[in-house]
DNA sequence: TATTTTCCCATAATTTACCATAAAATCCCA
DNA sequence: TGGGATTTTATGGTAAATTATGGGAAAATA
């Protein structure tokens, strides 16, 4: 499976319009399954998480093994009545243009308070848009835990099944 | 699995280019899995860590690994969040060129504060990129500590599980 | 028809690809 | 084993391609 990686800052301009990092633009296609010469790769934005303040864009292939998951959830349950609504209803199908933009609607825009500059940080099989300023205001705080931890300590010892 | 060993000093130019030393190209090459002939042999390099003032190369096979532990910790937890971060987010997929350079971008030449010249030095299945004189300093620790010991200390004595 | 959205064109800056050379390391064979 | 011949490295420079971003025309929508 491709994945994203990296993190960048880019403008977005009165009509909304926003350049996806070029890295990340070759994951979004690689991962659209119905992509071909000539036409636009697909993405789905996911907004509806007001607890979080970015907003998730998933490739198309990501957010169809998501589908898939939630058709095998129980009709009528809590989990599964909440991810249709988060995923399938709160979410934005879009795709990146000729010139590698991506249109974020007035909507989309004001759910994370973003105007003149959007910062766009992988995160595994999906990418995040972040309003540059809580990015560095949430940054800041992931900093300050690792820098109470021990000199020595080593974020990988997550991978061993570590406390938490 | 192939390890990277040695050290070397290398010029960078004004783009940020640099050469990597020709022994690490070799594994770096065999670690891809990915690679073909006419294909340039790719790697990662992670660069979050702000305690760390060195930047450090991952080969694609190691950062798969790591790639495939994140996936394993629970989604939403403290520690795959911060993981995702350093390793997805704050990371930079490049690959070796034609001539045996990479590019160090100056987001990162400017975490580390090279201009001029880099060292390199390699770590098990990583190999880092240092500052030459943050490196000297960081090594005359090292040798501090160690002549420090008594005369009979043998550093293998770490191995058979130490006081530490 | 007014407004919004999409498409098309333009361009500067950045990045990548390509070519070149001198120094160093390795080969090879008498 | 000496030493020229060849290959590999390290490094620099330029051309070409890509990226980020802006503006206006055309199309769609209300």
């Amino acid at each position: 499976m491709r994945r994203f990686r990296g993190e960048s800052l880019h403008k977005i301009d009165a009509k909304g319009r926003v350049s996806i990092p070029a890295l990340f633009r070759r994951v979004i296609q690689a991962c659209d399954p119905n992509w071909q010469e000539g036409l636009p790769p697909e993405l789905v934005i996911v907004y509806g998480d007001a607890r979080r303040p970015f907003l998730e864009c998933y490739t198309v292939e990501a957010i169809e093994e998501v589908d898939r998951k939630i058709d095998q959830l129980p009709r009528g349950s809590v989990g599964r009545k909440t991810l249709e609504r988060l995923f399938h209803g709160q979410s934005h199908p879009t795709s990146v243009d000729e010139t590698g933009r991506l249109v974020l609607p007035a909507k989309l825009r004001q759910k994370i308070a973003v105007e003149g500059e959007a910062y766009f940080i992988a995160a595994g099989d999906t990418f995040q848009i972040w309003n540059p300023d809580s990015y560095s205001e949430d940054q800041a705080k992931t900093e300050a835990w690792l820098s109470d931890q021990p000199d020595d300590f080593d974020p990988l010892s997550f991978l061993d099944g570590g406390q938490e």
